[in-house]
DNA sequence: ATTTATTTTTCGATTAGGCTAAAAAAGTTA
DNA sequence: TAACTTTTTTAGCCTAATCGAAAAATAAAT
């Protein structure tokens, strides 16, 4: 079995997302960029993780995760989506304060510990953003999601997930009273500017920018 | 405020123990034997934990905690413990699973999940051995213990830690049907050999060598 | 098709943590 | 006190992860 350390797991992680889960190869210059190193940094990384096989590494070309990286990405991202279910609904955590916690829990190395916080927290299939939680084999159960912008008006929804998940935009749809779970109807759509009207819970009215609303993914 | 890197929390936290709570200077042999380390590391730990003047150190003589280095390794064995905690009463670990994992969540830097996962646990005030968690401030509740071997007979109590909690004589304990909790009651002691008869929550008795009696505390 | 700009890599350093082998200090024994 | 033993430290080297500066490769623009 491959061992990486935790540095590698991130980065491993973030080639994973970067490339949507190995549709896409991936520049060293985004990896620098969501992993707040600088490419110099990058460049050595990718040599030990092609090294190891997880990646496939041609210089001055990008990098594409391989089965096995994908595998063991999904591993990580597995145990950082259940450390983010256990921290939000176990320990009241807000969805813009688990990330950092999360990124440092996820490289906890036991097994068992993860079986069992599996079973503790009843077998989440989708964490507190609405993203969905691989198995122990890296399967995931995704759900058909539309961007709330594609829905038409009386459409309604659930609020299953975020594109962007910054802290800011999470802090911005609380303050708004959106949240993961919510249950939405488009009441009106602005043409010239692509805002929406939307309903939240039947009782709350908000209105949401193009821009917001093209972040926000709604399951039908 | 100081920063320690997790492996100085750990040596930290070993000379903190070794020591006694500072009560002791403690050898370079000590540490190394304990941290499973050679002792040329432990030399250049020691020197590094002397700058952050965490600890006071002066070559071929062994190192003193200061006032800094006991606050800051009790904050560490105080999330050593909540996690200990949270495994075996929340994700069903017994007692001799516990360390290794423990040894790696105590590093995990949040505050605010120390204070959500104490108050999430009740509050508790002594772990799964029977230790005692410090609060916030480094503050231990220590409850007056006496080794089984100290008992007199018909003396009775309960069993709140072992002095010696390896893996190895946790399951030992386990096996002969000792825990952490059981209400005891010493029947007999030979006097020839040291070891100890004893009656465990009042339906089952067990012998105990001089060794593994003067090993488990009692609380009387 | 050259020149210019951008991206990426290499090179040399640094810090943290570990190791082995050798030197030095302290402790013990004759 | 001298010699030997044990403990501890130093010195030099290794890996992982980072950086800045410089070089090299690719991409874009004239």
């Amino acid at each position: 079995m491959i061992q990486l350390t935790p540095a590698e797991e991130s980065y491993l992680k973030a080639i994973y997302h970067i490339s949507d889960g190995g549709k896409r190869s991936v520049s060293t210059n985004d990896i620098s960029f969501q992993m707040k190193t600088k490419p110099a940094s990058v460049s050595d990384m990718l040599r030990r993780l092609g090294e190891k096989e997880v990646i496939e590494y041609r210089k001055y070309y990008g990098v594409n995760i391989t089965e096995e990286g994908k595998k063991l990405a999904l591993q990580t991202i597995r145990k950082h989506r259940l450390w983010e279910v256990f921290l939000v609904e176990k320990l009241r955590f807000s969805w813009d304060e688990v990330h950092e916690v999360a990124d440092e829990l996820e490289h906890i190395k036991s097994k068992l510990l993860i079986q069992r916080l599996d079973e503790y927290l009843g077998f989440p299939k989708f964490d507190p953003h609405g993203d969905p939680i691989p198995d122990e084999y890296g399967d995931v159960r995704s759900r058909p999601r539309l961007t709330l912008s594609e829905l038409d008006i009386n459409a309604t929804g659930q609020l299953v997930a975020v594109k962007d998940s910054s802290a800011a935009f999470l802090r911005y749809l609380d303050k708004v009273g959106a949240y993961i779970g919510a249950r939405i109807k488009v009441l009106d759509k602005v043409e010239f500017d692509g805002s929406v009207e939307i309903l939240v819970d039947n009782k709350k009215t908000i209105f949401m920018s193009k821009d917001v609303a093209g972040n926000v993914l709604v399951m039908v």
